[in-house]
RNA sequence: GCGCGAGUGGCGGAAUUGGCAGACGCGCUGGACUUAGGAUCCAGUGGGGAAACCCGUGGGGGUUCGAGUCCCCCCUCGCGCACCA
């Protein structure tokens, strides 16, 4: 079945294959959604904003997916509607081309991966606009082009270029940070933390922190150091998976639990390697906290609040027995600090290989390497054993008094300490933690009770509140006592005692993590970054951006042989005349940075980008940004973010969105934009799935090879029965709908209403071939409401004699409901009453042309095409264009009520008939009239009326016994 | 294990502050128009029953004149996090 091809039928019968194409060419020429900036001519400042965004996508070789349309449609409905409401809509696309699907086709075919991201967004371009979205297509933009770029790399010079300064709670310029150093108002201590000069010196020990440092004291290059390691953007050796066969780190997730590469399966090694990272944990406490006011979904926000991870407790300094060292570390129940047996270091800790006896060094050793060797996913993963080894030294716990026993306890090694959290080293209070509980079973070491549950539970691994006994037990001497306490309290107290002897402090801690931002890949941002032998590293002069992406004949990797200790070569290596350059600062020899920043470095921005796509001297005008992000909520008051609305999948609930906000809150502080947060609104689509057939071995099945009949669906060549489910879609379940194929049986605008009439936006639901013609059939009925199907000149209806009245009536309800749906994004439920207008007015001998205008302005969001196509027809000579900015119908809320209603009556709470009363009827009259009635006397026959609820104009319930 | 969300006809899904469960669409049944129909139009369609009626929103309890909606317990499914001290 096609369009074109039912021949049987009148050639002015409803062709969307002949409509969609002419609109389409019709906005493009007219420039229909082109959105005039601040400035521009045509440019209308008395107008409100709306900014509405999708994520853009990644232009994939397989193209558009009908799961992007869904979001897509959702925000072209609202996009069309503020434009009819009057409001300067901002709705543009573009796109985020660069990433590694696309090198590594390069890898495997040798094509420039400029070559096929070009292929791919024109295929991608061009679905979309077969899809009729209203965007401004003046706006495109794409994350691989040097004039995008060069700005993502001015961001990340700002970035360099600034620091978090705690006191002032935002970034200030690097200079700042080192006026301060050379007024002493900042000293370096001892582990290169920076804190007030004034509070050196005033601790009660007297004396200075050991270890501290003055900025006189620093030789030229301890300084350059120690700013170097503040900035927002700075370099830092960490942990990553090195794989040399394939020349890469490799993300977490594409290593295998046995620690080896899931491409390929070549050995990957945990090692340290010199990293650019960003500083976005500085930006913890201010990402959580302003997410409170956001419209955002609140799953989103809870998987980002889970993501920072904000916890209170304490930071405890132990002593080591025989020993001047200390080791710090954090706890959130300092409560249970008389709990502790012993105390654990993660393998990689500093101190292990110092603080180990010779007896056990041998055993640590060989754990360490061990240890170290795993992925961070296998050592989690397998999470069901604990393994561990003593170091054969003590600690010495700070709560007891001096020289009592029990402040000696054995300090082991194991990974279920991680490195990457708190400060690397646990108490480990085996009474009152679940993995300390274990880890004491499998190795005897002992348990004790410090914390008294309320409820009467068992003590032994009780993690909850309760109250601190055997702190110190009776007999015992200690430095702070906090039996009787309520958890609460003696937490409040053991910080401050521990605070007050200089033992420790009360901290907030982190699960956030700095952003890793290198990448040993082509298809990248290339960082605007030169190294120089003297100078370190040193930013590229903001005149000199971009810096362009040197063309490369080969993009493999460099394979080197599994030899963990191979230094990684980004394919930029090959690129030598373009490594070799001058260090902007000495003119010296410089050589420019290798790896690329990751594929979210593009998207962190974009959403300013669009808001002036073409500036060239900076990322965006202050003008064009203040119009466009500045946001006012429906009551007037300034919104917390700019975009109005931002629509995409919840695959990206943390990441993407957690680093746009980072470096929004960055250009916030810096004084380019003029929100705290980006996104004042998220919305999350659902996700569209599909049915997936499989066969008796489980054998996907696809679609072309199914004969679906009544009882189910059957494999063609074989007969056999197929077993179905609704699951994601995917290519190897053979179950991927492809819109084009959709939009060529059935329209643009019918894929669209699909979509939209499925489900809630944010449900994931299945797709079924199955209904779509039921919104195509919906359109037929709207086309021959209008248009004549036989003769093609309007239907002989309009402006027929006969009433109109209730399709006046009709009509309003109809616009009150689409109205109000569109404002909470009720898409389903706004097409079903467009729908129950359609079928109504259908059934209707005549209609006003009127009637039918205004019906077409509620419908041409939804489907465009065929509304303006209809509104041309309709208006004849009054025709003077596209219906897109025409003023939004309005209802009459008078013609809503009616003048009698139908009211349900109950008896002993089942519905026993219904009645009509007059509209406004008092409680009187609808218990009369409920009383008087046939049926109703009928069910409370011989019984006595006990009591009459009556909801005015609602219910009327009579309790009868 | 912890956190979040969801369970309503054969299917997708509707149901204001608790107030006629199943809007709208698909499918199905019957009819009309037709050489024809996978088009269109009309009527019907939660289950049981000939009917009167009875039963129905994952299961069990509760609050209420009245519960899909509120409270408690349980089951199932989806998503996220997962040794974070």
């Amino acid at each position: 079945m096609s369009g074109q091809g039912w021949s049987w039928m009148s050639e002015h019968a409803y062709s969307f294959s002949a409509v969609e194409p002419k609109w389409q060419a019709y906005w493009k020429e007219k420039a229909t959604f082109r959105a005039a900036n601040p400035g521009e001519a045509g440019f209308d400042a008395s107008r409100a904003k709306y900014y509405v965004l999708d994520f853009f996508p990644y232009p994939s070789g397989a193209g558009l997916h009908v799961g992007h349309p869904e979001g897509y449609t959702a925000t072209d409905i609202l996009a069309r509607w503020e434009r009819m409401r009057g409001r300067n809509v901002l709705h543009p696309m573009g796109w985020d081309a660069f990433g590694l699907p696309a090198e590594q086709y390069a890898v495997e075919t040798n094509t420039h991966p400029r070559i096929t991201t070009e292929r791919n967004i024109a295929r991608f371009r061009e679905q979309l606009q077969r899809l009729g979205f209203s965007y401004d297509w003046s706006r495109e933009i794409s994350t691989t082009d040097p004039n995008y770029y060069r700005w993502t790399q001015w961001i990340f010079l700002q970035l360099f270029n600034h620091y978090y300064d705690a006191a002032e709670g935002k970034a200030m310029p690097i200079g700042v940070l080192e006026q301060h150093l050379e007024a002493e108002r900042l000293v370096v201590r001892f582990n290169g933390e920076l804190v007030a000069g004034s509070a050196i010196g005033f601790q009660q020990t007297g004396g200075i922190e050991p270890g501290t440092r003055f900025w006189h004291e620093l030789s030229e290059e301890e300084r350059r150091e120690v700013i170097d390691d503040h900035r927002l953007a700075y370099l830092a050796e960490v942990p990553v998976n090195w794989c040399p066969a394939l020349g890469t780190v490799l993300a977490n997730e594409e290593v295998t639990s046995e620690g080896r590469s899931e491409r390929g399966n070549h050995p990957v090694f945990r090692r340290p390697l010199k990293q650019w990272m960003l500083r976005i944990t500085a930006y913890a406490d201010r990402l959580e906290r302003d997410l409170d006011p956001l419209d955002w979904p609140e799953s989103v926000k809870s998987m980002q609040r889970n993501w920072i991870g904000r916890s209170h407790g304490a930071e405890v300094v132990f002593g080591v027995e025989g020993s001047d060292e200390t080791i710090g570390i954090f706890t959130t129940r300092p409560d249970t600090l008389f709990g502790a047996t012993y105390m654990v270091l993660a393998p990689e800790h500093s101190l292990v290989e110092q603080l180990t006896t010779d007896g056990q060094r041998e055993a640590v050793r060989k754990y360490v390497a061990e240890a170290v060797k795993k992925s961070e996913l296998s050592r989690t993963a397998e999470a069901k054993e604990k393994t561990g080894v003593f170091t054969g030294a003590y600690a010495l716990n700070p709560v007891w008094a001096e020289g009592e026993g029990r402040a000696r306890i054995p300090i082991w090694v194991a990974d279920y300490v991680l490195m990457g959290y708190g400060t690397g080293a646990i108490m480990a209070v085996p009474g009152h933690d679940t993995r300390d509980l274990e880890f004491a079973t499998q190795f005897g070491l002992p348990v004790v009770q410090v914390v008294q549950p309320s409820g009467g539970e068992e003590w032994r691994g009780f993690v909850g509140d309760g109250t601190a006994v055997n702190s110190p037990p009776a007999g015992a001497r200690a430095e702070c006592e906090l039996n009787g306490l309520a958890t609460p309290e003696a937490k409040k107290k053991i910080t401050g005692w521990l605070e007050g002897e200089g033992l420790g402090r009360g901290r907030v801690q982190y699960k956030l993590r700095d952003w890793l931002f290198s990448r040993q890949r082509y298809w990248g941002e290339p960082f605007p970054i030169i190294h120089c032998g003297k100078c370190g590293p040193v930013g590229v002069p903001e005149d000199q951006l971009p810096v362009q992406l040197p063309d490369l004949d080969n993009f493999q990797p460099t394979a080197q042989a599994d030899d963990a200790r191979t230094e990684p070569e980004p394919p930029l290596h090959r690129a030598k005349d373009w490594v070799r350059t001058t260090c902007p600062q000495c003119g010296g020899e410089g050589r420019r940075e290798l790896n690329t920043m990751p594929n979210w470095a593009g998207s962190c921005w974009y959403y300013l980008r669009f808001c002036d796509p073409t500036n060239r001297k900076a990322p965006v005008s202050k003008e064009a940004e203040k119009y466009w992000m500045v946001s006012h909520k429906r009551d007037g008051k300034p919104h917390f973010g700019g975009v109005d609305l931002y629509v995409g999948g919840a695959e990206h609930a943390v990441l993407h969105l957690l680093y746009a906000r980072f470096w929004h809150k960055v250009l916030f502080d810096l004084g380019y934009v003029s929100t705290p947060e980006p996104f004042g609104k998220l919305f999350n689509q659902g996700m569209i799935r599909a049915f997936a057939y499989r066969d008796a071995r489980g054998v996907p099945i696809g679609y072309d090879e199914i004969d679906f009949r009544e009882d189910g669906a059957y494999q063609r060549s074989s007969g056999e029965k197929l077993v179905g489910a609704v699951e994601k879609m995917s290519k190897s379940l053979k179950n991927v709908i492809n819109p084009d194929d959709v939009v060529k049986e059935y329209g643009a605008d019918s894929l669209r209403l699909y979509e939209m009439f499925m489900g809630p936006l944010e449900a994931s639901k299945p797709w079924n071939p199955r209904d779509v013609p039921g919104v195509f059939r919906f359109l037929q009925r709207a086309w021959r409401l209008v248009v004549d199907p036989e003769t093609g000149q309007l239907s002989v209806k309009i402006g027929a004699a006969g009433a109109t009245e209730a399709i006046e009536k009709a009509l309003h309800k109809t616009i009150k409901k689409v109205t109000e749906d569109l404002a909470i994004m009720q898409f389903n439920t706004a097409i079903s009453a467009m729908m129950e207008f359609v079928n109504e007015a259908t059934r209707a001998e005549a209609v006003r042309r009127d009637q039918l205008e205004r019906f077409l302005l509620l419908l041409a969001p939804f489907a465009p095409h065929i509304a303006e196509e209809l509104w041309q027809r309709l208006r004849g000579a009054d025709w003077t264009g596209s219906l897109a900015y025409e003023a939004w119908p309005s209802f009459d809320a008078a013609l809503l009520t009616e003048s009698e209603i139908e009211m349900a009556v109950q008896v002993n709470g089942k519905l026993a008939g219904t009645v009509r009363v007059p509209a406004g009827a008092n409680q009187e009259l609808c218990e009369s009239t409920a009383l008087r009635d046939a049926k109703v006397q009928a069910k409370m026959a011989g019984k006595q009326v006990r009591k009459v609820i009556v909801i005015a104009g609602k219910i009327v319930n009579i309790v009868v016994g």
